[in-house]
DNA sequence: CATAAATAACTGACCAGTCAGTTATTTATG
DNA sequence: CATAAATAACTGACTGGTCAGTTATTTATG
């Protein structure tokens, strides 16, 4: 009766961490850290809970390793793209509109937005590696790049702080909008053609009156 | 050796549901649903966790009272703000950034939002209520409002859903900032300014071409 | 067969929900 | 108006279930 073929188990030592990751990813992703079951992340990753704290010490590890890993691969696409750039900013933004949306669409990137969201009082740290090393950074280079563009008067004045968050702010609220309205049966937004318009909406307001002399 | 004076509770039927679910609110808001703990709610409303009971059948029960019952001052407000003002848009979209700017900052409406997207995929009929009440009916007052300002060629062609939610997008990630990364140290944005400078470049981009005919 | 990887049964802390008993308040009675 | 009886609000110790983390044991592999 024994089971003659296949074994009960394998050994992938080095497998092991960021198959544990991806799959602590969807299930933190689709329950928030506390109603999360160790159990769950576990077998989704093909592994017994014991293997798991082979690897992981506790569960706030777990979290932490999927929000860090979450940040690392955009860490470096929002380094080079917003940043030296020779091109003039309209070029640029309508550049990345496709980049955007893309990040939106095919990065796992909402799901971690939200959880970090929503675990952001019960773990500040994390809420602070996230803002430190990519949104600061993000909506710093913005601000920056509009406050340039305004010394050269090619844009409206204003605060450019204010301007950079009215920039990027549908784009985030269509990722917060698909991970909380969506699977309620909400009509989603479609990325692409609403960063599309939205860019040439805001380039539109920018270039023209008060103020600016093009 | 008995304690004299004050008495150990007061009967007060009649409040204590309010009581039991503004602490509620409170405690959902820092921890989020798992991570409430009924014994803190009890006693941060000043009773036993036993008095909670005689009120709520389960600890779900009190979560929907605290999000139910923070719409409803919200619902009629938004209502009666945005049908039927005979006003054009641009003066009723510049009378709206007081209007929210107040929401965001005196009311707890910030802090139910977060806990409304943290737990939406725990309630998803939570996350509906607050969709079908307020937000679509919102979006959807909104979207109307732009479409009909495009066809008196007041205003760009386009998405009008799309440029609805580039117009309130701001104002809600302002909230989201706020509950997220300024507990982290992070610089806050002030809401006022914020909307009123995004409702004049809105306007502005909106206003202008390509094709809109003034 | 040595040993590292993995399992599965186990432990203990925590917490939602219960309930027997206590205290405040109201009502009935001399 | 006193006070005793009745009632309703409230308390807090307790229970049962869940789940993070541990450990004794089994299994794969060089």
């Amino acid at each position: 009766m024994l089971p003659a073929g296949e074994p009960k188990f394998k050994r992938r030592k080095a497998d092991r961490p960021e198959e544990i990751v991806a799959a602590a990813f969807e299930v933190f992703g689709e329950k928030g850290f506390a109603a999360a079951r160790l159990d769950d992340i576990a077998a989704r990753a093909g592994v017994s809970k014991g293997a798991v704290y082979l690897y992981f010490a506790t569960k706030e590890d777990i979290f932490r390793a999927v929000v860090e890993q979450g940040i690392e691969p955009h860490l470096r696409t929002v380094q080079t793209t917003l940043t030296l750039q020779p091109q003039p900013l309209p070029d640029l933004l309508r550049g990345l509109a496709p980049f955007m949306s893309h990040m939106i669409s095919e990065t796992p990137i909402g799901g971690i937005i939200k959880v970090v969201i929503g675990e952001a009082r019960n773990f500040p740290e994390l809420a602070r590696i996230w803002h430190d090393r990519l949104i600061a950074v993000a909506l710093g280079t913005l601000t920056a790049a509009i406050a340039g563009a305004q010394a050269r008067g090619e844009m409206r004045p204003g605060d450019p702080r204010h301007y950079a968050l009215s920039l990027v702010s549908p784009m985030l609220v269509s990722v917060i909008w698909r991970e909380t309205f969506v699977p309620i049966g909400a009509e989603p937004f479609d990325p692409l053609p609403l960063a599309n318009q939205h860019i040439e909406l805001w380039l539109s307001g920018m270039m023209n009156p008060p103020g600016a002399q093009p």
